[in-house]
RNA sequence: GGCCCGAUGGUCAAGUGGUUAAGACACCGCCCUUUCACGGCGGUAACACGGGUUCGAAUCCCGUUCGGGUCACCA
């Protein structure tokens, strides 16, 4: 038995197998040609992160648009950072915006797939295989080096001015033969596995990256920790495990990553993996003080994809948004395939910003406001409804006493061919409906300066005498412009336009003052429909008091 | 500080040696209109700076500045 079959079985006493062993459990997928295999892997330390929904989207259309698979891997190495329900609020987030995986874990507490296990503290095992088969041949090693050694080193290092890090001469566990390293492992030092870095700071390595293109940087030269004390693998050693055994075909994540692509191509290389390929997506900005900086979970509360649930951000609203980001040609796209799934878009990760976007609001609330109005009364309904449930008490016992005054409401103006765009989120509902409602209706604007409080008692007065709920929309709008002359107002607004002088004002002033009465403001959907839900008797009692108000 | 990436209107962005430098959001004006919204038309507004290369540079090269990322037994 040679001595590094020592050291290895010293260090991985229970590790029977050998890689083949995975390699034969997990072959190479059978797709067609062309199919990529994506995957979005996040660690359950809190709640789903908009840039975490955006890389998870980008994989899942890169995937699908290719007939190629999209799964899910939880990414739990680390359990001092894990937060407890993490994984389902991630996995019921993506499940919110439609982000579902085809494979690993699909929902809350259901998996599916050949390739599992799909988490990896379950997964020790085999990293600790990887690991030993690495041992064996030279390529990884033991090291006992204490937290105080690597500070001591470090501190060393600042003061000779060199790069810190654990490399070259300064890796002093490299240098242990075996038989000491199996010495200090039969006392019982606790040890990480480290690999034995071949490469040389002097050396470039040049990758294509799909997003960034073609990225040169020096080859990794230090001895990275595959395994740490706890036998459990660190990120780098897990992704190219992972990916290889899970053959995941491109590896799309966050940019943060770029810097450490040296190593991970230098992790499939000694392990004799295929490298997949990178994409490497730019983070979701945010403005702070002129400067742009990554959005924040901490500072940001639109980081948090609940944020657009209590909101009221429609899930596709939000996908939406995101994909404008993604490419900016699918807004064109958008414009002339209003229906179609967004699964259609011919979507190119090339084609993605290389820089990162800011994240704008503005524009969130205009493809929102799109969305929202090209939905049906029902859905619309149906959707405040769901909101004001969870996020306003108030505004949900109103609207919830009578659904079919409910849908009353949201179906004014609404499945035409010009849809009102009002409403970019449900928050914005309460104070949409306000006036609906006597327990929220107040007078809120002002009368216009062309109309004195005098002549708005009269209009009052003569359009509370002819008012008659029945009317269509063509009659109403007869019965407003007869009151007009009497009272000294133009019932036709061209004709008012050609001599001013001749009139107090148009049509127009005289609806307004019955609007202002009606609804409390100057401005407001269709008027007559409005009136027709509010009822004769509220609209009769909201005239009286108007006047009486007038008249104060 | 080392290494890497980037820089076109307020924002997102087309653009790859010759363009009147697209388009969208926001903003402003006009039209349509009983108000608003919708829609239509128009407008303000940009190639970070300095050197090259070239007949010609937003585009290629170098430098500067500024922004971002990364340098853990975190991911």
């Amino acid at each position: 038995m040679s001595m590094y079959e020592k050291l290895a079985d010293a260090m991985f006493p229970g590790i029977k197998h050998t890689p083949e062993h995975f390699e034969n459990i997990y072959p190479p997928r059978q797709l067609k040609e062309g199919a990529r295999v994506t995957r979005i892997a996040p660690s359950p330390t809190g709640y789903l992160h908009l840039g975490v929904l955006f890389t998870a989207m980008v994989n899942r259309i890169t995937a699908k648009s290719t007939g190629g698979i999209f799964y899910f891997r939880l990414e739990d190495t680390d359990k001092k950072r894990e937060v407890e329900g993490g994984a389902e609020d991630i996995l019921k987030g993506l499940n919110d915006f439609g982000v579902i995986p085809d494979e690993g874990f699909v929902a809350p507490g259901k998996t599916v797939g050949d390739y599992g296990p799909y988490q990896q503290s379950q997964r020790a095992e085999i990293y600790q295989t990887y690991a030993k088969s690495l041992v064996l041949q030279g390529l990884a090693y033991p090291c006992f080096c204490s937290e105080e050694d690597r500070q001591a080193a470090r501190e060393n290092q600042e003061k000779l001015k060199v790069r810190t890090g654990y490399y070259g001469e300064f890796a002093v566990c490299r240098n242990l033969s075996p038989e000491q390293a199996i010495e200090k492992i039969q006392q019982g030092h606790p040890f990480v596995v480290r690999l034995r870095s071949p490469g040389s700071e002097e050396n470039r390595i040049v990758f294509d990256d799909v997003i960034k293109g073609k990225i040169e940087m020096p080859e990794n030269d230090e001895d990275i920790v595959l395994l740490k004390s706890d036998g459990i693998p660190t990120y780098h050693f897990a992704h190219a495990v992972d990916d290889h055994l899970m053959r995941t075909t491109h590896v799309i994540r966050g940019d943060e990553w770029i810097s450490s692509v040296p190593k991970h191509l230098q992790l499939f290389k000694v392990l004799g993996f295929k490298p997949p390929k990178y994409a490497h997506v730019s983070p979701i900005m945010k403005e702070d003080e002129g400067g742009k900086r990554k959005l924040s979970k901490r500072k940001d509360p639109e980081a948090a994809v609940h944020y657009y649930a209590e909101q009221g951000y429609p899930a596709d609203s939000v996908m939406e948004y995101l994909m404008t980001i993604a490419n900016s040609d699918y807004e064109e796209w958008r414009r002339r395939n209003p229906q179609a799934p967004r699964g259609e878009f011919a979507f190119n990760l090339k084609k993605m910003s290389v820089s990162g976007a800011l994240f704008d609001i503005n524009k969130l609330n205009d493809v929102s406001k799109t969305v929202i109005g090209a939905m049906d009364a029902q859905t619309v309904t149906q959707s405040v409804l769901n909101w004001a449930r969870e996020y306003d008490a108030e505004f949900y016992g109103l609207l919830s006493r009578d659904e079919n005054y409910a849908l009353g409401i949201f179906s004014i103006d609404r499945g035409g061919d010009k849809p009102r765009k009002d409403i970019a989120k449900w928050s914005d509902a309460p104070a949409y409906a306000s006036y609906f409602f006597d327990e929220t209706f107040k007078i809120e604007d002002d009368l216009p300066d062309n109309i004195n409080p005098g002549d708005a008692v009269q209009i009052i007065d003569e359009y509370s005498k002819v008012y008659n709920p029945d009317e269509d929309k063509q009659q109403w709008f007869n019965t407003m412009k007869s009151v007009c002359p009497k009272l000294g107002f133009c019932p036709e607004v061209k004709e008012y336009k050609k001599n001013p002088q001749g009139y107090k004002g148009h049509v127009g002033d005289v609806s307004t003052v019955i609007r202002l009465a009606v609804t409390g403001r100057r401005n407001s959907p269709d008027l007559c429909s409005i009136m027709k839900l509010l009822g004769k008797e509220r609209v009769l009692e909201r005239l009286k008091n108007y006047k009486r108000e007038l008249a104060k």
